[in-house]
RNA sequence: CGGAGUGUGGUGUAACGGCUAACAUUCUGGUUUUGGGUACCAGCGACUCAGGGUUCGAAUCCCUGCAUCUCGACCA
C-alpha cells in the first residue's frame, strides 16, 4: 500500500554534521539524513525512512525469491544448544562469533548466527518422501554475530538482517538445477537495486560439497574483500581462491584479470549433506530407501545492500536512491504560500498510488533542497508561486542538474501513472 | 585479538597547566526574509567519558578502565 506524509510530521530530521565517530559514506550519509540511528558499533536502528528502504530493498527480494519458489517462514533468533551440537558448532573454537546467553534455570541458549541447523530441524517434521522434495523455504531475520570488529557503518554489523533460503532437494541435479535458478533470481535482483553494473557474480570457496560458492561481490572502496574482475565475462574471482588452477578452470587468461576492492552484497553455495546428514533429516526414494536431503543456502543482508547503494550511489550532496528502494517516489517541495496548491498535488499524486513526502515545513527554500538532495528521493517536484506563474510545477531528477515546467498531467505520464 | 588515533552542550569544533570553558549549528521566543542551508536580536543547553594520580591550580600532564574509529588478524 502506497504510504506518502507531511514531512513536517516526520519525527527524524537532518543535520548538518555527520557525527564524528563516523567514517564511512554510507553511515555518515544515513545518519545526516536521518535514516539510521547508531546503538553502538555494528548495531543500528532503522528510523521511519531508513525503514522504508529496508522494507524495499526486502520486497524486491521477497518478489524474486518467491518467483522461484520460496515460501516464507520466520525462524526464531533464540536457538538451543541442541540444534547445534550435532555438527560440532556449539563450540566456541568452531564458531567463535557466538552471542550466548541463559534461560533463568542456566539452560545455555545462543543468539542466531545462521539458521542452517534449525531449519534442517523443521524440516525433519514434514519430509518424509520423495515426494516431499524439493522445498525452498526462506526468510527474512535478524542475526547476531559477535565480530571482534565491525565496521564501514552499516556494511558489516554484529546484528544484522539476513534473508536467507535454504533449498532442500533429492539429490545434486535437482539442486544444481535450483543453484543456477537463484543464481539468475540474484542477477536480477541486483540489476533491480541499481547496483547490476557494479556487481559481479564471483567464484569463492566452496567448503566440501562443491568446488566454489558464489558470491556476488559490488565494487566499491567501502568494500572489504579483494576480487580479481573479468569485465567481458562478468565475472570475478575471489582473491582467497586465485590461482592459476582456478583461471585454468573458468579458461581465463590472467592478463584479462583486474584487482578490485568489493563488498559481498549475497553469497550463494552448496550445502550438500553435511547438515541433513548430521541431523538426519532422510526422505525415502521411489525404491524405498532412505536418502539424506541435498541442502543449499541462498543469503543477502539488506542492511549491507542499502549501504552498499549509498556508496555506489551517492554525491557531494547527498543519496541518490534508485526508484525501486527509494522511500518514496517523489519529493514534493512547497515553497511560500501554496499550501492549497501542493495539497491537491499530493492528494492527487497519493490517489494514484504514488508515494509522496511533502515538504510543508515552515522553511527556507535553500534549506529544503538541502535536505531534499541529502534524502535522496528521485523525483524532485516544486510547487512555488515561481512556478505557478511559469505554468505548474518544477520538475528535476536527483541526479540531473537540469529543471523543466511541467503540468500536473505530464508529471503523472512521468512517473507511469 | 595485536597496533595507532580520538573522547568537551543534542550535533560539529575551540580553549598556553591559570578569568565565569568559547564559537557555529540545533532548539525556544521575536523581527526580517522567502529559489540553494536568509539576516538579525534575545534565550535554553557542557561541573570537559569513568575512576584514580601529579599540582597551589587539570578539559589540558600521568595511570587504569570503558567507548569509538582505523590498520591488521578473523569472518565457521
Amino acid at each position: 500500500m502506497a504510504l506518502s506524509m507531511k514531512q513536517s510530521q516526520l519525527f527524524t530530521k537532518t543535520r548538518k554534521e555527520a557525527p564524528s565517530d563516523e567514517v564511512a559514506k554510507n553511515a555518515q550519509l544515513l545518519i545526516k539524513a536521518g535514516f539510521i540511528y547508531k546503538e553502538m558499533a555494528g548495531v543500528y536502528a532503522y528510523l521511519p525512512l531508513g525503514l522504508k528502504v529496508l522494507n524495499n530493498i526486502m520486497s524486491v527480494i521477497r518478489e524474486e525469491m518467491n518467483k522461484i519458489g520460496g515460501q516464507e517462514i520466520t525462524l526464531t533468533a533464540l536457538q538451543q544448544r541442541e540444534t547445534w551440537e550435532p555438527t560440532n558448532q556449539w563450540d566456541d573454537a568452531e564458531v567463535d562469533i557466538w552471542f550466548k546467553t541463559k534461560l533463568k534455570n542456566d539452560t545455555e541458549l545462543g543468539l542466531a548466527v545462521t539458521h542452517e541447523p534449525a531449519l534442517t530441524k523443521v524440516m525433519k517434521d514434514f519430509v518424509r518422501s520423495y515426494r516431499d522434495l524439493p522445498a525452498y523455504p526462506y526468510q527474512f531475520q535478524t542475526k547476531f554475530r559477535n565480530e571482534l570488529r565491525a565496521k564501514s557503518g552499516i556494511m558489516r554489523c554484529r546484528e544484522f538482517i539476513m534473508k536467507d533460503l535454504y533449498s532442500f532437494s533429492k539429490n545434486k541435479d535437482d539442486h544444481d538445477a535450483f543453484y543456477e535458478k537463484a543464481k539468475q533470481a540474484y542477477v536480477t535482483i541486483y540489476d533491480r537495486f541499481g547496483l547490476g553494473d557494479t556487481t559481479y557474480l564471483t567464484y569463492a570457496s566452496g567448503g566440501m560439497f562443491s568446488k566454489f560458492s558464489h558470491e556476488f561481490q559490488t565494487i566499491t572502496d567501502a568494500g572489504e574483500d579483494i576480487i580479481y574482475v573479468h569485465e567481458g565475462k562478468k565475472i570475478a574471482v575471489n582473491k582467497e581462491v586465485y590461482t592459476d588452477e582456478m583461471l585454468a578452470e573458468l579458461g581465463i587468461d590472467k592478463s584479462d584479470m583486474v584487482e578490485k576492492k568489493a563488498v559481498e552484497v549475497g553469497n550463494i553455495f552448496t550445502l550438500g549433506t553435511r547438515f541433513s546428514d548430521a541431523l538426519e533429516l532422510t526422505f525415502d526414494n521411489e525404491s524405498g530407501e532412505k536418502e539424506s536431503v541435498f541442502m543449499g543456502s541462498y543469503g543477502i543482508g539488506p542492511g549491507r545492500v542499502m549501504g552498499t547503494i549509498v556508496e555506489t550511489l551517492s554525491d557531494d550532496h547527498g543519496i541518490i536512491w534508485p526508484e525501486s528502494v527509494a522511500p518514496f517516489a517523489v519529493h514534493l517541495i512547497q515553497i511560500g504560500n501554496v499550501n492549497e496548491q501542493a495539497e491537491k498535488i499530493y492528494n492527487d499524486l497519493m490517489q494514484k498510488g504514488i508515494e509522496v513526502l511533502l515538504d510543508d515545513r515552515d522553511a527556507s527554500a535553500g534549506s529544503k533542497f538541502a535536505d531534499a538532495d541529502l534524502i535522496g528521493i528521485p523525483h524532485r517536484v516544486v510547487i512555488s508561486e515561481k512556478s505557478l506563474e511559469k505554468g505548474g510545477l518544477e520538475y528535476k531528477k536527483r541526479n540531473e542538474s537540469d529543471s523543466k515546467i511541467i503540468n500536473e498531467k505530464e508529471l503523472f505520464e512521468m512517473l507511469n501513472k
